[in-house]
DNA sequence: CCAGACTTTGACAATCATTATCAATTGTAC
DNA sequence: GTACAATTGATAATGATTGTCAAAGTCTGG
């Protein structure tokens, strides 16, 4: 069975009041600053287990670190991330989801999955880099 | 300036004769197979050049792998994977290519990115998998 | 054909994120 | 409370990738 644990809890949390996407490093660090003494093995589990569950959404940034966020969308959903702050939308493309599901069909493949990610400057970070 | 070395030109060669994405390491050790002694210092930096180069597509695995492909279509496009065997089909989809850029416009964002890759299960390794 | 200048190579060490270990701790059900 | 299985966390292990740097290779005049 699942327990409940105030290391879960501090995690699920921490989750919660981070903007972007977090990565289980950054996580720790910052609960670690905030006074809490949770293991690290234990924030890699923590957002594992969220991710299962379907309470976290997970990517991997470009340079390959697996990143993490609470979002407030229900259903599936995919992102656009500000690649220099971080800020991020959540955006739904249902023409995204049946063109993957077709173009798998279309060539015989089955028990499709896909990986949608935009990335960009957002608007703050464009004048900033701009000015 | 650039220098010709029989190394990467063998990375190259290798590359194209493989069908499917190939990871540094593998390439590596299929060059050392057919009787190479190519450092996997050089694979590395040489499949990192051809991708620079766009001579090579790269992409990351679902298990955080990097993996490479020489693709025969020239301009951008994207790829539908095969989770068990690997074979692979290029996919061009200019819906998806001007959803990416005006998603973005639309949340004020610029110079934007897109990672776009489909997985599943192809014809053959569906049948192997049901039967 | 050189020589010199500049690149590239490759064995090896160093990074760095992530996962495995495993004894000690802690939730939970009865 | 007791018993027992799940969870934690310090630490070691893994594994891909990158950095190092002396030795070897490539290219370009002369
Ligand atoms: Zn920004
Ligand atoms: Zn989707
Ligand atoms: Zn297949
Ligand atoms: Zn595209």
């Amino acid at each position: 069975m699942k327990r409940n644990t105030w290391q879960r809890e501090a995690v699920r949390e921490a989750l919660g009041t981070t903007d972007g996407f977090v990565s289980a490093q950054g996580l720790h660090a910052a609960l670690r600053d905030g006074g809490s003494p949770i293991g690290l093995a234990t924030v890699y589990r923590a957002l594992s287990d969220l991710a299962d569950g379907g309470e976290a959404d997970s990517l991997q940034s470009m340079e390959g670190e697996a990143l993490y966020r609470a979002c407030s969308t229900d259903g599936h959903h995919h992102h656009l991330i500000c690649r220099n702050c971080g800020l991020t939308v959540e955006i739904e493309a249902d023409a995204v989801e049946t063109w993957a599901t077709q173009v798998a069909s279309a060539n015989g493949f089955s028990q499709p999955q896909h990986i949608v990610d935009v990335f960009g400057l957002c608007a703050a970070c464009t004048r900033a880099t701009t000015a």
